[in-house]
DNA sequence: GCAATGATTTACT
DNA sequence: GTAAATCATTGCC
């Protein structure tokens, strides 16, 4: 069951990115459905440093988290690796969830051929930059709606137990100062799948 | 440990 | 208009 537009339109956007766990992304690209189980998450607000809106500062590139909740924003980090957001909140409002790992489900085989058959699967989606490739996801996702035929989110009934869930800073953001200390990040404990 | 890599942003003329 | 700095990472040394 895909989830509703009113899951994404909530204003919490550290809540929303906690109960993404357990919650599975698909895709699906020529016609193969790839996707898997939401592992590990970020929180981002324009509220705060390590967001590309930090201040409400809209750019060509970042508009896509002012639309309402339930778009992907989806965009190049190091000239070299895509990484995909949930856009969360109302229109106007730049809020918005990483989606750093997944636990591999459907198109297994689809998702290795495009990471490279010698890959221990481990490897394949335990990373944002690696389940993005994986999935087939580049910038033509940017500004899609989470409920169209080729991206979307389901529930698929597993809960994630609030115990094994972990709370931590988030990664890689040492630019946004005293906000990279933010208790933002969320991850299944003990998952495989959640990279290091 | 660190180079690769290019879209985006900012700082200039 | 052009140019330089920056970056929510990965994979190979």
């Amino acid at each position: 069951m895909k989830l509703p537009e009113s899951f994404y339109e909530r204003t919490n956007v550290v809540k929303i990115a906690r109960e993404l766990l357990g919650k599975s992304l698909f895709t699906k690209v020529d016609g193969v459905v790839t996707g898997g189980m939401i592992v590990e998450t970020e929180a981002y607000s324009w509220k705060e440093r390590g967001c590309h809106a930090y201040g409400g500062r809209m750019t060509a590139r970042n508009k896509i988290m002012f639309d309402g909740g339930g778009h992907a924003y989806v965009y190049l980090c190091y000239g070299v690796h895509h990484l995909f957001n949930v856009v969360t909140n109302r229109e106007g409002i730049a809020d918005a969830v990483l989606i750093r790992a997944l636990e591999p489900i459907a198109g297994l085989k689809e998702m290795k051929r495009r990471r490279g058959e010698l890959q221990n699967p481990i490897h394949l989606t335990s990373g944002p930059g690696k389940l993005t490739k994986a999935m087939g996801i580049d910038r033509n996702f940017n500004g899609k709606f989470l409920l169209n035929h080729d991206v979307w989110i389901e529930n698929i009934g597993e809960t994630v137990n609030s115990k094994h869930i972990v709370v931590s800073e988030r990664i890689g953001i040492d630019y946004a100062r005293e906000d990279a200390m933010l208790p933002w990040r969320f991850t299944v404990k003990g998952n495989k799948w959640v990279s290091k």
